[in-house]
DNA sequence: CGCCTTTTTGAGCGTATTCAACATACGTGG
DNA sequence: CCACGTATGTTGAATACGCTCAAAAAGGCG
């Protein structure tokens, strides 16, 4: 994990128990007395685009839950290309397969600042009958993701499906969001860069979005779901 | 569920503890006295081509164990329009959100004939610690399916998808396969019906494939592979 | 046998890709 | 500090590919 900047690293749960968007994360459902039997190191970490959280086929020694941020999930292709398979954002559970399996079968790296909480393996394990529920409802999140990004983004042009993708980050309804780079963009929408680039650019011509600071856009979300719908 | 034809319905588990492929299903880990502890209906049911297991927002009832054939799942579009966003096979379980949420998020539909085995949602609940591992495993493969489908039948051009498709039928290496309408090619390969169709033409004139019966194939694995991988 | 659905084929068009050139930004060493 | 190199973003032109619309052919099923 190089390229991360670790700003605070906890021996202890303190920190989940006034975590700001508890009710998204794994311990949602944990009492206090559930924490105190936890004495692993759970760190708190900020990491620059492009960090790897883990590798492809990589042992699987924690699970990570994103606080801010987007992180893809990308898998290699046997002609040496690449696809993403799924994005993740606040509140998802990143590398939930080391609960069952000893590797990782996909990339997990961060599109945009990400703040995570590292969670290793032995402390799932040994909440595991309480973190069950929750650990399903994280499967089911994945699952939905997964199909989500197949339904919406893998569907219809390659302007509808860059208007989908611009619409789907940041808040629903929010005026702004941010973007990454066009490389990502094309192997999540299963179109090449140019053409991702160029959909963009032509946005940008006719004002359906503006690019405030480098991808950080201003967009115009009614016009965007015009498209996204089919004009 | 219309069309179906029902073989065989039990009350209680007898079939489970001789099931062929028991290594595979949702009770796999049960033992004798697991099973005595269930008294509810466990249906064992063959449903022709087109059978719906259960439908989008339909409230979640049960959950199918799929013994043999293959089903897909399929969500609605806004434009009308609908895509396959996952396959199940032989050991999937369908309907799985049944264990969370109140109604199923896409509709469950048998291709080609398929063999399932219904078990409703109180018998899951009953069972539910000793299954939670087994549950988790199958959650697990749900994504593994449907990342699959992003990574091999969302990726390439029409005739490498189609190829891919068409090798992911039917076990590995095996020379014959079951394919299903060209309109549910399409929408799982997100193409349209006519490039499916001329695809598959184009294989059979090729003599890749050669149409044995009615979707039933002969094909030349190795040079369906050299296509899937990109000529 | 005729009707309906599904599959197949054709022709023309629009879109996305390919391959190339050029622009821009960033970081490093001269 | 600027020159240079690399990585990323943008644009152009020609081609190829998949889509649309239309029509014909081939099954089921009453």
């Amino acid at each position: 994990m190089r390229d991360t900047q670790i700003q605070a690293a906890w021996y202890g749960l303190d920190t989940c128990e006034k975590c700001a968007i508890r009710h998204l994360v794994l311990f949602a459902d944990l009492k206090r007395e559930d924490f105190s039997a936890v004495h692993l190191p759970i760190e708190d970490l900020w990491l620059a685009p492009g960090t790897e959280l883990y590798g492809q086929d990589q042992s699987a020694e924690a699970v990570f839950t994103i606080r801010e941020g987007l992180v893809k999930l990308e898998q290699y292709l046997p002609d040496g290309g690449r696809r993403i398979v799924s994005l993740l954002g606040q509140g998802d559970v990143a590398g939930l397969e080391a609960t069952l399996a000893p590797a990782h079968e996909h990339a997990a790296v961060a599109l945009v600042p990400t703040k995570v909480c590292r969670i290793p393996k032995p402390v799932i394990d040994r909440l595991s009958p309480k973190l069950h529920r929750q650990l399903m409802t994280k499967w089911h999140d994945m699952v939905l993701r997964s199909h989500q990004c197949a339904r919406e983004l893998s569907t219809g042009s390659a302007r509808q499906r860059v208007a989908r993708l611009i619409l789907l980050l940041g808040l629903p309804g929010a005026p702004t969001c941010r973007l990454f780079g066009r490389d990502d963009v094309g192997a999540l929408l299963g179109i090449t860069t140019e053409t991702a680039c160029r959909m963009i650019s032509d946005f940008k011509r006719r004002k359906l979005v503006e690019e405030i600071a480098p991808n950080q856009f201003r967009r115009d979300v009614a016009a965007l779901q015009a498209i996204a719908d089919g004009q």
